[in-house]
DNA sequence: AACCTTCTTGACCGAATGGTCAAGTGGAGT
DNA sequence: ACTCCACTTGACCATTCGGTCAAGAAGGTT
């Protein structure tokens, strides 16, 4: 595809990005259909194929920009912390946050997950993501600020936790996100270890 | 449907759900079609429709039955122990062990938690199980053999572990439950925090 | 043997689906 | 005013989908 674009043509193309996505996150990839798509949008079908080779690489499109979303925004809010705990913390945080506000985006990438076509596209994002995690557990591993375990491990269970939470806790119980970080990192420091 | 069925009808019926369940599990639920299970056990469509009123019925079947089926086996597991800890640790094995011999129907489980059309079904089941861990926290902590926390946040957080680390090391990279297990049983026992 | 119920067949149905394309529209550059 | 090309249209296509049903086969009981 690779077409060159107008201020038009973008706006159209995120357009369409953005309605799909909600569709995707309310009913699903497979029942929303590309005529349900440039029907809510009020145009015909030859413009999503304009824009797009197929229905999949629609997706696939969509899952990318919210992986690289999310990266940005736990970049960001890491920001120049020295201390690799307190590293982890705020990526933990920002994670919550991020999937409060773009709940949309994260219900794709938790389908994708299950979804044997979107996995490989979806590992490429989440090894990026997972990386970051464990250098950081690495380096507090060295300074002797946590337990020394395997970091890919512990950096996996986090992310269990952190997903998991926020799909029963915000989206479900409609908890906010604040609170449920609170809790998780509560969780993930100390375990069910007593005080 | 509810209809009187000889042995026959019954291997009949468990064949089906045992076949779709790997064909649900391999491509997702959508992709995989009616026509697609009957011409995998070369018999005529109309075997499927004596046995199930619809595709979406025989998903949410297959789905009770797993659900049940990893309950009985966490029950069971658990026995007579009479430490709260131990309870939560054995339970928690359990889950694992099951999940690395279930896979379709683990695979399963984590689909219907991403289709709105599932997601009530399936927290019937979760809710049932998610109440046996939190029971068993509520003891330990009147023991004072843990932290005093929100009892359903932490058995949710413990759930959340167990899930994606069974999707990331066993299933993904194929290491053995046992190990997985352990390290999953020491994260929620100490989280990150040193020896 | 006849008979009844459980089970099986596979052609058939209407209603989608993802995707194509010849024919246009319209705004920017000259 | 004319040209160019990014965009839009919507009828159309082959295919598949979930589901139905009249017709019969298989097996047990009497």
């Amino acid at each position: 595809m690779a077409r060159r674009l107008t201020q038009r043509g973008k706006d159209r193309r995120e357009q369409l990005m953005t309605f799909a996505a909600t569709r995707f996150a309310e009913q699903g990839y497979h029942p929303t259909s590309v005529s349900e798509i440039v029907a809510g949008l009020g145009v015909g079908k030859g413009v999503f194929y304009w824009y797009f080779d197929s229905k999949e690489q629609l997706f696939l499109e969509i899952l990318k920009d919210a992986q690289q979303d999310l990266r940005r925004r736990q970049q960001q809010a890491i920001g120049e912390e020295a201390d690799p705990v307190q590293r982890i913390v705020l990526g933990l945080r920002a994670s919550m946050a991020w999937a409060e506000a773009h709940r949309d985006h994260n219900k794709l990438i938790q389908f994708a997950a299950t979804e044997t076509i979107f996995q490989t596209a979806l590992r490429r994002g989440a090894d990026i993501a997972a990386a970051d995690v464990v250098k950081h557990v690495k380096e507090a591993i060295a300074q002797g600020r946590i337990r020394d375990t395997d970091p890919e491990l512990v950096a996996q269970a986090m992310v269990g936790v952190v997903s998991h939470l926020t799909r029963v806790f915000i989206y479900e119980r409609g908890e906010a996100a604040d609170k449920v970080a609170d809790d998780a990192v509560a969780f993930c420091l100390e375990g069910l270890s007593p005080a």
